[in-house]
Order: C-alpha cells, then structure tokens, then sequence
DNA sequence: GGGGGAAGGATTC
DNA sequence: TCACGGAATCCTTCCCCC
C-alpha cells in the first residue's frame, strides 16, 4: 500500500467514466483529481483500493499463465479459434432489424421539462447523498449518475439537486411505451428509460402503406423552437433531416405545412418513432438499428443525444462497424473486464479477434465464447420477453447499525417488504440469501436453500434470522458493525414444474383409483405415475439426506450462542395480518397469526386422531402429548401456510411441498410429531437450517432423535439396536422392517420407495374398497414406537385430509 | 466427473 | 449536509456428494 502508487492505480481506477453520453470534450484530468481528493482516506476509497489490488493481483496470475502457454497449445488454439468463427459465421443471422430506444438524460430530461427554469442550468436528479443521473449541462463537469452528492457539489458547486420523483417518470415511461408497442406490440423494456424492439414485421408492412399513414404533425403547442431539431440542427431548416444521424440516413420528405411525412424504411420508421416521443413527451430520444441486440445498444449510443445510428444488415457493414469499437463500449464489459484485456493489449473489437487463440487459453469457456462473438459482432437477434424472473430481493444502506436488536429487526422488515413483493407476483422460492455490507464496505452474502419455498414474512425471516445470527456468532464478541443488509429469496417454482406437480398431484388420486386392483409396485414396471413422481423423488431425498446430515451434525455440535435469544423470540412472534383456511375443519380462520393458526390446525388434528387413536393406539406412548415449541411452531408453518387458499397462485408451490410424497409421509406419521416430553428429555436448538429446529434427547434406555420437521418426521432411530456399536437402528416407518445399513441416503431411498409403492397404493386401493368414514388401517407405524408395538392410524383421515387440500387447491386454481 | 449449492464478483441501469 | 444506491442477472470458483 504505497502512498502515490496506490494514488496513481486508483486515479484510473476510480477515475471518471466517460464512456457516457455528454462526457466528451470535458477535462478529465482535473475532475478525476477532484474526484480522487474528495475520496481519499474514506472506507469507500480504501475498499476500492482493495478490489483494484484484487483485480491486479488476477491480472498477474493472468500473465503468468500466459507465459506459460507453449507454442503447441497456441497453435492449437488458434484452430479451435478458427473453427468456432467458422461455426458462429454460419450462424449469423442479418435479417432482423433491432432497435434499441434510449430516453436521454431520462429523469432530468423530465424534471427539467415540467421545470422550465432548470433548463439552463447544472442539474442533478437524487438525494444528498446519491445522484440518479445528471444533466448534459452538470455532465461537462464531470457529474455523473451513481456519483455521491458532496462530489458531485465539488465538482459544480452551483449544481442544483432535484429528489427523485419515480411517479412522474412511471407516467412518462408509459406513455413512451405506448408508442413503442404501435412499431413492436412485444418490445422488451429494460428499465423506465430504455427498451429494446424488433421492428422487422413493422418494416415490411411500412412499405405497403400510404404516405397518410406516415404523416405526422407538429405538436400546436409546440413552437419549432421547442423541438430539438430546430434549433439546434446546424442544417434545420424544417427538413426531416431531423438529428445527426448515421452518414447512411435517407432524407424524409417533408409534407404541408406542420406535416411531417416519414419514409418506409426502418430509419426513418424509428426516426418517425422518436418525433412521436418528442411530440408527446417533449422528452428526445436516442435509438440504435443494427441486426442484433447488442449492435443495437451500442449504436444508440453512437449518436447521443437526441440522435439515432444504423448498421447496415450486411457481413462487411457489421465488420467495420466493429473494427475500431473499443471494448468497454459493449454493454457486459465493465472496468475489470476492460483492465484485465487492457493488460493482454486489447482496446478494440478487432483487436479482441486477433487474441482470440489467447482468450481461449486464458478465459473460460464461456467468457471466451462471449468475446468472440463480440468481435464477430454477433449478438441475439431475438428479444426474449418471456424470460422469468430469477430472483427477488430487497435491501437498505444505513447509517452504521450494531445493535444485534437493531439488526433481528431490520432483517424482519426486510422479510417483511420481500413478502409482499413475492407474494404480488405469487411467487415462491427455495433459497434465501441474507446480504450484509459492514461499515469498511466489504460485501457478505449467506444463503440457505431450504427443502420447501417460501414466501412469507416469517418462512423468509426463518431463514434469514439464522443466517444472519452466523454472522454475528461469528464476529463475536466483537459486534457486527453494518452499513447494508439485504435478503433475497431465489430458486421459484418454475412453470413447467408448477405443471408437473399439478399433474402429478391429480394423477396421484386418478390413478390411485384407476390401478386400485393391480399390484404394479410388484410389477417391476415403473408406472408412468412413478416416473412422474421421481424428480421430486430425487429432490425430496437430498433435501432429506441433507437435514437428515444437518441433523446429525446438530447432535455433535452445542447450540448457538444465546445472543439475543430473547429479541428473536419476540421477532418470531411478531403478530401477521394474513388469514388462513384450516384444511381440516375447513373454516376460515381470521385474526390469527401463524402460530395461532397453527396451534389451531394441530387441535383439529389431534381431536381427530385422539378420537380413533385412543381406540387404536392406546398403548402408544406419545398420546396426547404434543410438543409446541418455538422452532417447531416456526418450521410448521410452512405446511400450515401451504393451505392458505387466499393466494391461489402460491398453490402452485404449496402443494410442492405439502402434497408432495414427503409430506403424504408426513401426514402419515403426524402422530410422530407428538413427540414425548418424557421426563429426562432436553431440547436443542438446530442452529443449522430453519427446517431443522428441535432435536430431543432422551436420558432413558432408547435415545430418539426427531426432526420437527413433519414432512421428514418419520425417521427414527432406536439404540442401541443398532446394526453396529454406536450406529443407531435404522427402522422403516412404513413397512415397519429394520433397515440393515447405517446409511442414511439408502436408508432414505427404501422409504421412500416404501412410501410410494406401499402406502400410496394402499391408500388408493382402499380409497375404493372402503366407504369413506369406516376406519381402516393403512398399515402405518407410530412413529416413536418400538417394533413390536406397530400401531395402525386411520388412513381414511389421511385420504380425507389430502382430499381437501387438493380440493382447495382446485377451487383455487 | 458431473451436478448443485454457496459465496463472491462483475455488470447494468 | 462531511458523505459512495438498489435490484437483478450472470459468471466463476470452490466444495460436497453421488
């Protein structure tokens, strides 16, 4: 960490990027020593001093790979090189017409608009403490978006700060897009102010239409002085030579007086575009035409602002265009990317062809692949709108935060605000990641992926909270002193598999029904239910090999520090708003929070059981005993939330999780969940996983260890019958038949072949060979009983209860 | 070795 | 005003398990 050494690496590291519109022509040297002057000596400063080391220290180990390359591999290379250009050439396609539209300035274009007396004067759009983006007027001193406001105000002291105001832009956004979908009903917005559209078919139809259909007319209220084009156009004289355009611009005709007539081809159908925005909006335009995306979005740079850029649909046209274009003008090269190329002798697209043999050796696959087709100019020709979405999070900077209260809190409100976003768009996922920035700006992210999604405050908050607890474990004591956190929630249910398990939800009980007579689980056959049913199968069995591991890390490890027991505890029991339908007595449940919702479930549940079970089970020694605890409570709500009927698309994921074949097994050994509190027993806290929240241990003659989860609940161990010293028995809960192996993931395997040739069949046959309402035995063990006191549970409760869900369900779907 | 999860990073607006 | 965002996606690397 040399003084100026480091001064100079940072100078072009943190330096301005000028690489956006209205940055050209300005002083570089004296801003970015403005810049680097106003940073010094800050976290932020010593942070980015930090990442420009890493990045050195990447391009070191780069170059020493480099020098080790002989002269066989390059060759080498360089004909697989050859190959793929050959490969990727074939593919070229030149027939689409792709237009990238970008709002300039968007935010202080419209600021400035509804605030005329800003017009001439250094703008910035944002808060105190970060701009949004800036004026062409403030961009010739070097304020630019992203920039934190004090820099900004050094580098222009007049600069006036407008606060964001999203409402205003939304509506202007909307009606740009409206204009949009008349050339490309499919255009793919990529944020408020730019979008991308094919107008290949509005081409071809342009050129059967009539010249009325082209023309437009000057906004009455809109003085030729209030257009860009004007007054501002060295040859403007009312021409539709309207921007500085590509040298390739055909000229526009000009119609009678105010009228504008526009050509046929795609210049000037996106010239005709953007007059529109402007006679609508009084907000320019930029635009970009080239026959792929990315060609697209560089050239509506080319001629920012207020202007458009066309390549040509041909080989040679796309060629040239490139040749000379520098590299950290394609969108996806950043300042590493340009750094670490930089260091190789890459500056342009052209250049980046000539090393492609390098590349290959130096860069992964599918970096490599990426710049080759950069350098070929290629990039996609079709807009994919349909592409889902991946993840969904939410995060807050702060002023420092080190109260372990302050932090359970925010994380809660996190979960909080992330629920209802997840839940607007009915969506559910698997992994929660937690985010955290400390106060020197270094970056952590934890994340879980759970067995079941999630999507509601406390599910997301389940996990969060103990990710988060990790971190504060383990900076302990010392405390964890935070600028940011953040939780995400990723991993959703996609479509197709929302379908899959839709049908294979309903098939079940078909054909349950349909194959009541046969004995295809002796078949050998695989039933195409079967298939259906093994992708979940196979998720459901690493998810449980994975708890199931978890699980027994927990019995070796102690617990979690007591930090803030008691804070998570009252977070965790935080009242909710939601209302819930009970799948078994069938009423809507209000005013309930999860866990009284929960509580309530379970009553209806066990005065069920109780009622057959006492008749049934009596020796059975968990009657009536049931544990509620706070990790057992919060992991259940996860099936409990399953059957709210108030959210029809989360149906879709609910009933991955509660009907899928693990959760039939939870149904099944649900008396398990009625763990004993015999004397003797203390509880742990699973520290690991929020679906992993109660291990008991027993000081009497058989040591059980029980999961709270329900949906995995029905293993259990016994000792010490176990097939060898110190290897707990391993007894099947279905067919009630001691496992030989210690091995949990086969031992799993038979269960759940158990599970879905045994139980499921039988419940299926019985579905039609007994009437609804005459108990008969399912042949289903007690969970927590020894061998010999196999107890049999009424599999017609179970069979109505999965009824019902699968009927709400319906109801809802 | 392949697949998947976790963690971190790069990039974009 | 003494200070550098939020959201999303994709990629890479590492690790573990099968």
């Amino acid at each position: 960490m040399e003084g100026e050494d480091e001064g100079d690496g940072l100078f072009s590291w943190m330096a301005l990027n000028d690489n956006k519109a209205g940055m050209e022509g300005i002083n570089r040297e004296k801003i970015n020593k403005i810049i680097l002057e106003a940073s010094k000596g800050s976290k932020f400063y010593e942070n980015e001093l930090k990442k420009e080391q890493q990045v050195n220290q990447r391009i070191e180990k780069m170059m020493l790979q480099k020098a080790q390359i002989t002269e066989q591999q390059f060759r080498k290379a360089e004909g697989q090189v050859e190959k793929l250009t050959a490969d990727l050439e074939r593919g070229r396609d030149l027939g689409r017409v792709v237009v990238h539209v970008d709002m300039d300035a968007f935010y202080a274009a419209v600021e400035m608009r509804d605030c005329p007396e800003l017009k001439d004067k250094p703008l910035g759009v944002g808060s105190w403490r970060l701009l949004s983006t800036s004026n062409y007027h403030a961009r010739k001193f070097g304020v630019r978006a992203a920039m934190p406001t004090f820099i900004a105000k050094k580098l222009c002291p007049n600069l006036i700060i407008v606060p964001l105001n999203f409402d205003k832009y939304r509506a202007t956004s909307a009606e740009v897009r409206e204009i949009f979908a008349e050339y490309d009903p499919n255009f793919l917005p990529m944020s408020l102010d730019e979008a991308y559209l094919d107008i290949t078919d509005h081409v071809m139809h342009r050129q059967s239409w009539p010249e009325s259909m082209r023309t437009y007319y000057l906004h009455s209220g809109c003085s030729a002085d209030g257009i860009r084009f004007h007054s501002e156009q060295p040859d403007a004289d009312l021409s539709l030579d309207l921007f500085e355009d590509s040298p390739s611009a055909s000229p526009s005709v000009s119609g009678p007086a105010g009228a504008v007539v526009f050509g046929t081809c795609a210049e000037e159908a996106v010239r005709e575009m953007r007059f529109r925005i402007e006679q609508k909006t009084m907000l320019t335009a930029s635009a970009g035409i080239a026959p792929n995306m990315m060609l697209a979005k560089v050239c509506s740079d080319k001629n920012k602002p207020n202007g458009q850029y066309r390549i040509p649909a041909e080989r040679q046209a796309v060629m040239d265009f490139v040749k000379n274009l520098p590299i950290r003008k394609v969108p996806g090269i950043g300042k590493v990317t340009e750094k670490m190329l930089s260091a190789l002798g890459i500056k342009t697209c052209a250049e980046l062809h000539q090393k492609g043999a390098l590349l290959s050796l130096l860069f992964s696959e599918t970096s490599f692949h990426h710049f080759l087709q950069i350098s070929l100019g290629l990039g996609s020709t079709h807009i994919n709108r349909d592409g889902e979405r991946k993840s969904m999070s939410t995060e807050r900077t702060f002023a420092e935060m080190s109260s372990v209260e302050e932090q359970f809190r925010l994380c809660r409100e996190l979960c909080g605000d992330l629920a209802n976003d997840l839940q607007k768009e009915g969506l559910k996922g698997r992994t929660v990641t937690v985010k955290l920035k400390n106060v020197n700006f270094e970056v952590k992210t934890r994340a879980l992926t759970l067995s079941s999604v999630v999507s509601t405050e406390e599910e997301i908050f389940a996990a969060a909270k103990d990710l988060l607890k990790a971190e504060i474990d383990h900076m302990s004591p010392q405390p964890l002193k935070l600028r940011l956190m953040g939780v995400r929630v990723s991993g959703f249910v996609s479509g197709d598999e929302k379908k899959s398990l839709q049908k294979s939800i309903i098939s079940f009980f078909q054909s349950g029904r349909l194959e009541s007579g046969e004995t295809s689980q002796h078949s050998g056959e695989v039933s195409k239910q079967e298939a259906g049913q093994s992708e979940q199968q196979s998720f459901f069995q690493k998810a449980h090999v994975r708890r199931l591991r978890l699980q027994a890390e927990q019995q070796e490890s102690p617990g979690p520090s007591d930090q803030a027991p008691a804070v998570e505890h009252a977070l965790l029991n935080a009242p909710r708003k939601e209302y819930f339908t009970c799948p078994v007595c069938f009423q809507k449940q209000e005013g309930m929070d999860l866990g009284k919702f929960n509580q309530h479930v379970d009553e209806c549940l066990t005065s069920v059981y109780t009622a057959s079970w006492e008749q049934d089970v009596s020796s059975c020694p968990a009657q009536g005993d049931y544990i509620r605890t706070e990790e057992g409570l919060h992991h259940r709500q996860l099936q409990v939330t399953n059957v709210d009927v108030t959210e029809p698309k989360i149906g879709n994921g609910i009933l991955h999780t509660s009907m899928g074949h693990s959760s039939i097994f939870a149904a099944h050994t649900m008396p398990g969940l009625m763990s004993q509190t015999s004397e003797g027993c203390e509880e742990k806290t699973s520290r690991n996983s929020s679906d992993l929240h109660k291990v008991h241990y027993c000081d009497g003659g058989h040591q059980r260890t029980s999961s709270s989860d329900s949906k995995f609940g029905g293993v259990y161990s016994v000792e010490p019958e176990g097939p060898g010293p110190g290897c707990p028995a391993l007894i099947c809960p279905i067919c009630n038949v001691q496992q030989d192996t210690s091995d949990l993931a086969i031992f799993n395997r038979h269960v759940d072949i158990c599970l879905n040739q045994g139980v499921l069949q039988e419940i299926g046959q019985e579905v039609v060979s007994h009437t609804p309402g005459i108990p008969f035995s399912a042949g289903v063990k007690c969970q927590g009983l020894s061998r010999g006191a196999v107890k049999r549970i009424p599999s017609v409760f179970i069979f109505i209860l999965l009824f019902i869900i699968v009927i709400v369900y319906q109801l809802n779907a």
